[in-house]
DNA sequence: CAACGGACCTGCCTGC
DNA sequence: TGCAGGCAGGTCCGTT
């Protein structure tokens, strides 16, 4: 589900609700995450302080001082914060409880996500060492995209949302992007120009400052901090628009399935 | 090393 | 109505 702009939504929302604020203790009713939560992750996290939320590509950060604690959402994750009576409803796999009367209530049906805790350099963790650039940050330009696709088969929509190249690029934004930017996913990457590349930059910063400014897209289920949809959905250009109108040109929208991914483009406007 | 497919899960929708 | 099949916002890992 989240990609970045709705793990930003989601970081945003509850940063006001736990910064300053001291664990009380953490209840997991279901560890079997992605990887299982360490058992003994109670009892360090009790009594820690939450100094400070921040976000790498799709992982939210909350710096305890000791260490840091990794989330990550997942296809179907959420964080929501509650009162601490709220009782938990089908899927809700841990609760952060809060001195002070709230918690922050991790959901996953899909249990692709993950709870994990460092005491080191969440940075230096191999899950997000091998991170690529923040889209949003300076290190990240269509030069960079240029340079790493130099000689690459995959198509420039699998490249764009590979986290290794540039971070927290999901299936929607790409599509948006490549949009945006006139460039058809079924490109090679390696045969993309320079001003293509410059181009799509561009178009990934704009979508996703713009997406963070919304709220985030709800399809189906997010929801943000505070419980509220995202709304860049009523924005979308051709996510989910097969056989639809083009906003730009009239021409039909095309979904092929023949990728690993759904991929929507307009024939007329990228080439 | 790059590229690809499978794997991990549940919910929801479609079509027979 | 039931059930099989396909699909969904992610991404790691093993195999070519």
């Amino acid at each position: 589900m989240p990609e970045l702009p709705e793990v930003e939504t989601t970081r945003r929302g509850i940063d006001p609700h736990v910064v300053g604020r001291t664990i009380e203790r953490l209840t997991v009713r279901d560890g079997r995450l992605r990887w299982p939560v360490e058992p003994a992750l109670p009892r360090k996290l009790a009594g820690l302080r939450i100094a400070s939320t921040s976000r790498r590509g799709k992982y939210l950060l909350l710096d305890l001082g000791r260490g840091t604690l990794v989330i990550h959402l997942g296809m179907s994750g959420s964080l929501r914060v509650l009162r601490k009576d709220e009782p938990p409803r089908s899927h809700d796999h841990v609760d952060l409880v809060l001195e002070g009367g709230t918690l922050l209530r991790y959901r996953d049906p899909r249990r692709f996500g993950c709870w994990l805790y460092t005491e080191g350099d969440p940075l230096e963790l191999p899950l997000l060492a091998h991170l690529g650039p923040e889209p949003l940050s300076a290190a990240f330009d269509g030069g960079h995209l240029f340079r790493v696709s130099r000689r690459k088969i995959v198509s420039v929509k699998n490249l764009v949302m590979d986290a290794s190249i540039v971070a927290g690029v999901g299936n929607i934004y790409a599509n948006e992007a490549l949009f945006m930017a006139g460039v058809s996913p079924h490109r090679k990457a390696g045969r993309v120009t320079r001003a293509a590349y410059d181009r799509l930059a561009a178009a990934i910063r704009e979508v996703l400052a713009l997406s963070i400014r919304r709220g985030g897209t709800t399809l189906r289920d997010f929801v943000g901090g505070e419980g509220e949809p995202g709304y860049f959905a009523q924005e979308l250009r051709v996510y989910e628009r097969e056989g639809e109108p083009c906003k730009a040109c009239g021409a039909t929208i095309k979904l092929s399935r023949r990728e690993p991914r759904s991929t929507y483009h307009c024939p007329r406007c990228q080439r």
